[in-house]
DNA sequence: TGTACATCAGTGAACGCGCGTTCACTGATGTAC
DNA sequence: TGTACATCAGTGAACGCGCGTTCACTGATGTAC
C-alpha cells in the first residue's frame, strides 16, 4: 500500500522488502495474534486496542500506525478467520479422490466443525450474532465465500459431463434424480439457479437448494454446539453432528 | 402480553396487591421494556443501567432497588424472550387441528421465524454468540425449551396409541416407518431415547435424532438470514425458508 | 561517496466519554398496637 | 382511632475504571543527489 514507491524503485522486489517493511509486516502479524489471544480470552466486545498494546508493551497510540481503528483491526480479523476456516476445509476437501464425493462432503463438515472448536471465539466472530455498530466491509465478501466455494465444487463434479441426464455413477440418478425434476417454490428457483450459477455450475436448481439447506444445517449446528444450545440434549455431540452430516448428503443425493 | 405476567411476577398473593406492590411491579416492567427498547436500538452489549435510568427519568442507582446487577437485568430479558418465542410457537402449533401435524410443524417454525424477524436483537440474545462473562443461570431452562416441546408434542401425536407399530394414519408408516427402524451412531442412540423420553413419549430414537436435525436446522436458518448470511444467495429467504420447512418434515416423517 | 532531506514508528500526555456499583440520606407508604 | 415505628423507593454524590482517538514530539531508517 504505502509501500509501493519505495520498493518499486529498483530494490529486490517480492519477497523481501526494505527492514521497515519487513518490520512492519511482522509487527501487524503480532498485534493480530495478540488481538486474536484477547479474543480467545474474552470475547470480541472485550477486545481493546489498548488492552492490545499493553501486551505487546507498546504505547495504545502507535498501533494507529498499523490500523487506522478498532473496526478497522476488528476487519483483519474478520478475513483471517474466513480465510482460517475457508483453508481448512479446502484442504480436507483436497485430501479425498476427487470422485469421492460424499467423503469430500464429510471431511468439509468436520473440519469445520474441527475448526469451529479449536477457534470458538474467531467462530462466534464471524458466525455469531453481528457486532452491533460494526458494518463488515466488502473486502469480507470472498473470503465468506470459500467453504460455500468448496461444498459447490464437489456438487459440481457429480455433474460434470453429464450435460441433460442426471449424474455420473448412476447414483445421483437416484436420489439426486428425483430432486432434479422438483418444482422450487417463488424466488427460490431464480436465487438456485443463481447461486448454483456461481459456485456450482451444471448442477440442476433444486439440488443447488437442497444444498443450500445442508449448508445452513452445518453452521447451524456448529453454532448450536458452540453456543451451548445442546448442553442436556445431545452433548457430546460428535455422533449427532456425523449423522446429519450423513442425512444431509442423502438430502442431497451424493452418491456413497 | 407481558402485562398480565407482571401480576404474577411480585409475591402479591392475590390480583391486587398494596400500592406499593402495584407500583413495584409496574415499573419493573417499565425498566424492562426500556431495556428492551436499547436492545433493539443498540445491542445487547451497549444496555447500561444508566443510560435505561436516564430514559425513565430515574438515577441510576435507582433501577438496584429493581435488578441487583446488569447481569440479572439482562437474564429478566432473556427469559422473557424465551418465554415469548415459545408462546408463539405454542399460540400457532394450536390453533391447528391436532391431527394436522405437518400443518401444525409449518406453523410453528413461520412462527419462531416470523418473531425472531420482528424481536432481532432479542433473538440474538438468546440464539446469537453468547456475552462472555454472562453465565445464563438455571431458571432459562425451562423458558427456553419450549419451542422443543411444541415440535416434540406434535410428534408424540403422530405415535401416540401405537406401541410397537408406526404411526397411525398410514402415513407415518412410509417414511417414518423406515426411520423407525434405523439404527443411530454410538452416543446418539441413548441421547435421542433419553430426549425422546423428555419430550416426545413412544416417539422411536431415530425419529427423535432427525427431529432434532430439523430443530437445529429451523434456528440454524433463522439465525443465517438475521446474522446477514444469506444476503448475495437466497435473499429475501421466505421461499427458501418455506422449502426447508418441508425437506424437514419429509426428514422427520410427518404426514401430509 | 557523503550529506541533506523525507519518511515513518513509536512516545507520552491529554481529551472526553460512559460505565457498574456503593453509600448515607430523605421522605413517603405500610403496619402493629 | 391515632400514634410510633419499620419498610422501602428514590436521590445525589462519589469511587475507580477502561476505553478510542488525537496530537505534537523524538529519533531511527530510507532516499536523492
Amino acid at each position: 500500500m504505502a509501500s509501493s514507491k519505495a520498493a518499486t524503485n529498483g530494490r529486490s522486489p517480492g519477497i523481501t522488502g526494505t527492514a521497515r517493511e519487513r518490520a512492519r509486516a511482522q509487527i501487524t502479524q503480532e498485534i493480530k495474534d495478540e488481538a486474536r489471544r484477547q479474543l480467545a480470552a474474552h470475547g470480541a466486545q472485550r477486545l481493546s486496542l489498548r488492552a492490545v498494546a499493553r501486551e505487546l508493551g507498546m504505547v495504545s497510540s502507535a498501533l494507529y500506525r498499523y490500523f487506522a481503528s478498532r473496526d478497522e483491526l476488528l476487519t483483519a480479523l474478520i478475513i483471517d478467520a474466513y480465510d482460517a476456516l475457508g483453508a481448512a476445509a479446502e484442504a480436507a476437501a483436497a485430501a479425498r479422490p476427487p470422485a469421492a464425493v460424499r467423503e469430500r462432503w464429510r471431511a468439509c463438515c468436520h473440519a469445520a466443525r474441527d475448526w469451529a472448536i479449536a477457534h470458538p471465539h474467531e467462530y462466534a466472530l464471524i458466525y455469531g450474532s453481528p457486532v452491533p455498530g460494526y458494518q463488515a466491509p466488502a473486502e469480507t465478501i470472498v473470503p465468506a465465500g470459500r467453504v460455500a466455494l468448496v461444498i459447490g465444487g464437489l456438487l459440481a463434479d457429480i455433474w460434470r459431463g453429464a450435460d441433460g441426464a442426471a449424474g455420473p455413477a448412476g447414483v445421483a440418478g437416484v436420489t439426486g434424480g428425483v430432486a432434479a425434476q422438483e418444482r422450487l417454490p417463488g424466488q427460490l428457483a431464480e436465487q438456485s439457479a443463481a447461486v448454483g450459477a456461481m459456485i456450482a455450475p451444471g448442477v440442476p436448481a433444486p439440488v443447488v437448494a437442497r444444498t443450500m439447506i445442508a449448508w445452513t444445517q452445518l453452521f447451524g449446528m456448529i453454532s448450536f454446539e458452540l453456543f451451548g444450545q445442546l448442553v442436556g440434549s445431545v452433548d457430546p455431540s460428535d455422533d449427532f453432528f456425523g449423522y446429519a452430516v450423513e442425512r444431509m448428503a442423502d438430502l442431497v443425493g451424493l452418491p456413497g
